[in-house]
DNA sequence: GCCAGGCATAGCCAGAAACTATACGGTGTA
DNA sequence: TACACCGTATAGTTTCTGGCTATGCCTGGC
């Protein structure tokens, strides 16, 4: 078994053909096709169907790329581990994040990792918080941003920022011109919500249980930015995250009006498997937050109990 | 990047030293030696401190040999799939179970399992419930032998046998005569139970829900067997589930009572991931249940909805 | 001081993996 | 129908590298 090969044969799994998969890998066609020949022979089974005039693999053809696409990745991130053990800060870095903060943290916060990590490439998988944690301890990534709460065996955390929720409503709504709304107002039907899986769901409807709870009552949108075309198209009213509301995503389709202290709010934080060999990366995330502009992210300091601090 | 040159290095890591790893890879120590110096040039760091007189892995070096495990792992488990897709029932498979299944059902299940799938080489992993869940998730077994409830997102499960809970006490007990105890009668400061993270020890709490729940006053011991030896010692009762109780297990050290109706039960089932690539091994397991002759272990039927059942 | 054990170096060999050239089979077009 | 084109398989050759043996060097123990 050598990886060279499965690297052909992926390289044909996704060409679907043996002189494109060839000059993909920089090797002739022939190469190729007696190296998967002799994989074949090796495994003793039949991973392609070479029928008239096309090729295909054949159902457990299918798996067995599946496997050594993950056996390549392992391997490959063998010299990942050993590139990052000469520099921390210079390498690949796959962070999690999900979807009710990606898109609004993430384009400042790659702009600041400029500054802190300028090497560091990162590679950004966006999901629900469940499958955050799966990937985190599975490895699949590096470390997660994520809300609080976040107990996980084995996963540390750091809070980087709060961020208030703030009512949206179209601009024709009663509310529009108001200053603060109180989080017991924000009830009844018309109130839109994510929907199930997403923690800031959970998070609105703790912070306003007057919501409707019925299941087939609560409007229910994909992703903020679904929620907040329908509520620019009155469809109803709803809460967001301040962050979806600043910089770029700042717009006059919908009205943002702060609530009332206490104002609920959501603590974003980073997580990370409990001995990452990497905390030189975690600290440069933080200080990429540190380092943004936008005075909704003003990062929590923690007392550390590490001697590397500023003497109190 | 060769798997041979990361077999070196693991086989270095394991044996300490360049000579004996060659010995143990069937090559000769140059040989080894230069591999692993390339594998150094290549990645570019110091795996290896070679100081006078003995020579030992660097930090980076741990970490680099930890990984290679995980690419070579992932490598040999292509010559895996392609095993069992030739024939699903020759190969390895990976069989989770919890503590108080796996001592009680392993020996017998073993047993039957050279009737219905001979040439199938079953590796076993005892881990508690939680850790199963994220084993199964993750592929680090096949399956996984555990109590209902399991609802886990992706994980199918399937019945395998009901399995009664018993009391038992030490032989001068006051019961140890008696032909049936209430769960009610179960209480008291010398129950002794599980220690948390074991399902049954909750499966047991739940039976008799007026065993004292203050931390402190319980008694707990690590393992169904440190909770018969402490019965039998005297210390107090416990319940254990039936199978613990049966064939060689039987023992004159404690006596068991069967509970009064209803009794207090668990089901046992088998659990995989959902799109298992080899649903005959899946079969197989369940078939050897059913081929075993403890009537404890009575296979649960189920209505199947392929067509491959007789005809009813 | 000598010997044994263990790693590094040098030089050689063989097998595997790469290449080029070419045959073969199917499809589409003139 | 014939021919050109595309893609894969086969044959023969070359290159390279991973393996070997032989040996040197250093250290630690007797």
């Amino acid at each position: 078994m050598k990886l060279s090969t499965l690297r052909y044969l992926v390289a044909f799994a996704d060409e679907r053909s043996f002189s494109r998969a060839a000059e993909r890998c920089h090797i002739s066609q022939p190469t190729l096709s007696i190296a998967l020949q002799n994989l074949e022979l090796q495994l003793g089974v039949t991973l392609i169907e070479r029928a008239k005039g096309h090729v295909a693999l054949t159902d457990l053809g299918q798996q067995v790329v599946a496997q050594a696409r993950k056996a390549l990745d392992e391997a490959h991130r063998v010299e990942m581990v050993a590139q990052t053990g000469k520099n921390p800060l210079v390498g690949e870095f796959r962070l999690g994040v999900i979807h009710t903060i990606g898109p609004y943290l993430l384009p400042e916060l790659i702009a600041s990792m400029r500054q802190t990590a300028p090497e560091l490439t990162l590679y950004i998988e966006e999901n629900m918080t469940a499958l955050q944690a799966d990937y985190l301890k599975y490895g699949t990534v590096d470390a997660a941003i994520i809300a609080l709460p976040f107990d996980i065996p084995g996963i540390e955390t750091r809070p980087l920022y709060d961020e208030p929720f703030l009512v949206i409503v179209p601009p024709q709504h009663p509310w529009a011109k108001r200053e603060m709304i109180a989080a017991d107002e924000v009830r009844g039907d018309d109130v839109l919500v994510l929907k199930a899986g997403n923690c800031f769901r959970e998070q609105v409807l703790d912070a306003c249980p007057d919501i409707s709870h019925a299941e087939g009552s609560m409007l229910q949108g994909h992703s903020i930015e679904t929620i907040r075309c329908m509520v620019a198209s009155g469809y109803g009213i709803s809460v967001l995250p301040a962050s979806a509301m600043s910089g770029p995503y700042r717009s006059d389709m919908v009205c943002a009006i702060p609530f009332e202290p206490p104002e609920p709010a959501r603590r974003v934080a980073l997580a990370w498997r409990r001995g990452f060999s990497r905390p030189e990366a975690i600290e440069a995330i933080v200080a990429a937050v540190k380092g943004m502009n936008n005075p909704i992210y003003r990062l929590i300091e923690t007392r550390v109990d590490k001697g590397d601090q500023v003497p109190t």
